[in-house]
DNA sequence: GAGTCGTGGAG
DNA sequence: TCTCCAAGACT
């Protein structure tokens, strides 16, 4: 990809076919109601990594309860954590609910319109920056995705490996020169609803794509070969032990993870990483490490979840302790009833069958 | 640049 | 069951 690749491309007839579409053929999304930028901002947030028909409902019910940014911003994390369970990468949960907190603090209220203040704010990337731009505030602005990418890699007929963070900017650097700038928000989507129902990762749609015409990698039968995308690396296996932990008042112990990290601040039952600890001394490292005493039971059954980079490979394990609480203010014994108050990521809602008695 | 950060859908 | 991947950001 050089500097002449948009050389004899058509940029006008490009933006005009494309929006066209866009206008005639969008899907009816609850972020596509409203302009208000704080709206715009959560809805990207969520999208990121996320399919449309996972995040709408997660929308609906955040927007509910957190209308405004003061109202988020004054919200209790946890609330905000379990407003977010099951969505996962919990991180933009933390940064969204600190950025907005900064904007009430220094943007009296309203979300920046501009582009270095907005793309200070954590958890507002290159990507989040300009869709808020574009889409709330009409700014000629890239937003660049993964959506833009597989599509203009086809369109230009480019080979580059879009998993490569430097073609990434090369793509930004492409379309600051494509985009419409009378409405910079259409164009953005456009490309985006684009890769979303007829661009596809697999098997595209040619054959209905509104800019057919205009698309090198079609002209060239390319189509199914771009993007060019690296593989990622395969996860690595980790075992642990869950305890289900009861005790005389048939409380359970919780903990709270680490405001660092893997799920951080979200809650779970204990783990005991066995390939450090080995079976024959978990009892033992427990009750030192949580200074609560515990009975181990039987081996309730055994669970496998999959993150991003990591295979927890976990067997679940049912004890017993005389305790009643936890001196440590991370630990906590809580009733069946009362964990539902507890966001817990989904590797932990896996548990709740077992605990049923 | 490569690793960390979740989950569920689709083929 | 396996693989890819879905409106990425941060370190």
């Amino acid at each position: 990809m050089n500097n002449q690749i948009l050389q004899n491309f058509d940029v006008n007839g490009f933006q005009k076919d494309l929006i066209d579409w866009y206008q005639t053929n969008k899907r009816d999304l609850p972020w596509r109601q409203t302009q208000d930028p704080y709206k715009i901002w959560v809805s990207e947030i969520m999208l990121q990594q996320t399919q449309v028909d996972t995040v709408i409902p997660y929308f609906e019910h955040f927007i509910a309860k957190y209308p405004t940014v003061y109202d988020l911003a004054h919200a209790d994390q946890q609330d905000v954590l379990k407003m977010w369970e099951g969505l996962g990468y919990y991180s933009r949960a933390r940064n969204l609910q600190s950025a907005v907190r900064e904007v009430v603090n220094s943007y009296d209220g309203n979300v920046p319109d501009d582009p270095k203040a907005l793309g200070s704010l954590k958890g507002v990337g290159p990507y989040t920056k300009g869709a808020i731009l574009s889409i709330a505030y009409d700014q000629p602005q890239p937003a660049v995705d993964g959506n833009v990418m597989r599509v203009l890699a086809r369109v230009l007929n480019a080979d580059d490996d879009i998993a490569q963070p430097n073609v990434k900017k090369q793509f930004e650097h492409i379309v600051r020169a494509m985009i419409a700038s009378d409405d910079p928000s259409s164009f953005n989507q456009g490309i985006m609803e684009l890769g979303a129902l007829i661009c596809t990762p697999k098997e595209p749609m040619c054959l209905f794509c509104p800019v057919q015409a205009y698309c090198r990698g079609f002209q060239a039968g390319n189509e199914q070969q771009l993007p060019v995308k690296s593989k990622a690396k395969k996860q690595k296996e980790v075992h642990y032990t869950v305890l289900l932990i009861r005790n005389a008042d048939g409380k359970y112990l919780i903990e709270k993870r680490p405001d660092n990290g893997l799920l951080a601040n979200m809650w779970q039952f204990p783990m005991v990483p066995v390939d450090e600890i080995g079976k024959d001394h978990m009892a033992a490292w427990f009750e030192l490490e949580y200074g609560v005493p515990v009975t181990l039971g039987a081996v309730q059954g055994q669970l496998k979840h999959v993150f991003s980079h990591i295979i927890w490979q976990l067997a679940i394990i049912a004890a017993e302790t005389t305790a009643s609480q936890s001196a440590d203010g991370r630990q906590r014994f809580v009733s069946l009833e009362e964990l539902d108050d507890y966001p817990f990521p989904v590797s932990h809602q896996k548990m709740m069958p077992y605990i049923t008695s």
